[in-house]
DNA sequence: TCCTCTCCTTGCTT
DNA sequence: AAAGCAAGGAGAG
């Protein structure tokens, strides 16, 4: 079936696609395949003010959509506080990719096998788990991601076949321990960025750095600011300083407001495609008042 | 407690 | 062709 969904502000679905939040996803032909829950969407941006949809297989719902590409809001109101990376070259230009808000079991997976891994890797691990153990989808060539029973009953040997290296006994070992209702993903989401960090943070093949991610990335935490080696660099150059750690890099993207989690997925684009950023200005001094 | 180093897979790039 | 690199984590010292 067809939906067409009004998008607030602009839309790009190339580097929405291809930035790194999401694995699923793959140009195919003059539109975009993904895998969302039971059905595959194809996906179009014409006049880039609606988002056109063809879903085969369960499908999600509006609703469900709507919040999974975010049009429930303007990411530009994420901006507030982050005013000056404005000024930076090649910023402006990036509004458009969205942030999009995942299933939180799909995410943690495939950030656990991001580690040491490039986007290519992680897509070559995320397909080949979905395409071995994942459910079919109706009407279309590709499978859902398989849930934390299937893989909690994979065998080391198989993870590894598929390219996972050293990542294969954190799938399972973390799959396992979500199967066994070790996780509750509401309260996760409920909870105050630092609580809901921790439990991620006791899953084995989950730091904090991939815990972060699927924080932001699915469960509405937009605190969350995730240092990888890419936004280690720029957010380095943004400070002018020279080495720093990822904890206090994290303390010093505070400034960049509420909405820092998606303002660092623009950063970690617009660094990689690139190159390095130029200082900000230092803000300025407080006065004290009375 | 905190920092640094090493190892862990794989495949592409230089 | 050896080394570097890629959305890191865990364990040792």
């Amino acid at each position: 079936m067809r939906r067409d969904l009004r998008v607030p502000g602009p839309i790009d679905l190339e580097t929405t696609f291809t930035c790194g939040q999401a694995f699923r996803w793959r140009r195919e032909g003059a539109s975009w395949s993904g895998v969302v829950g039971g059905a595959e969407i194809r996906a179009r941006a014409p006049g880039h003010s609606t988002l056109r949809l063809e879903v085969r297989g369960e499908d999600p719902g509006r609703d469900a959509l709507i919040r999974y590409f975010r049009l429930d809001e303007d990411p530009r109101v994420h901006l507030v506080g982050a005013e000056d990376l404005l000024a930076i070259p090649g910023f402006r230009a990036l509004l458009g990719l969205r942030l999009l808000r995942q299933d939180p079991w799909e995410t943690l997976i495939s950030f656990i096998c991001s580690a040491a891994a490039n986007v290519r890797k992680i897509t070559g691990c995320v397909e080949g788990m979905s395409a071995r153990w994942g459910e079919p989808i109706p009407g279309s060539a590709r499978r859902r991601f398989p849930g934390p029973e299937r893989l909690a009953a994979a065998r080391e040997s198989d993870l590894r076949a598929l390219g996972l290296g050293f990542r294969a006994p954190y799938v399972r070992e973390t799959s396992r321990r979500v199967a066994a209702g070790a996780v509750d993903w509401n309260a996760l989401r409920h909870a105050e960025h630092g609580a809901a960090r921790e439990a991620l943070v006791a899953l084995p093949g989950v730091g904090v750095k991939v815990a972060d991610c699927v924080l932001l990335f699915a469960l509405d935490h937009l605190t969350a600011y995730p240092v990888d080696r890419w936004i280690r660099r720029a957010t380095l150059e943004l400070s002018s300083r020279r080495r720093a750690r990822d904890s206090d890099l994290a303390r010093w993207a505070e400034r960049l407001g509420p909405g820092r989690g998606y303002v660092q997925q623009l950063l970690f684009h617009l660094r990689r495609t690139g190159g390095p950023l130029p200082a900000l200005p230092r803000p300025p001094a407080r006065r004290r008042s009375a």
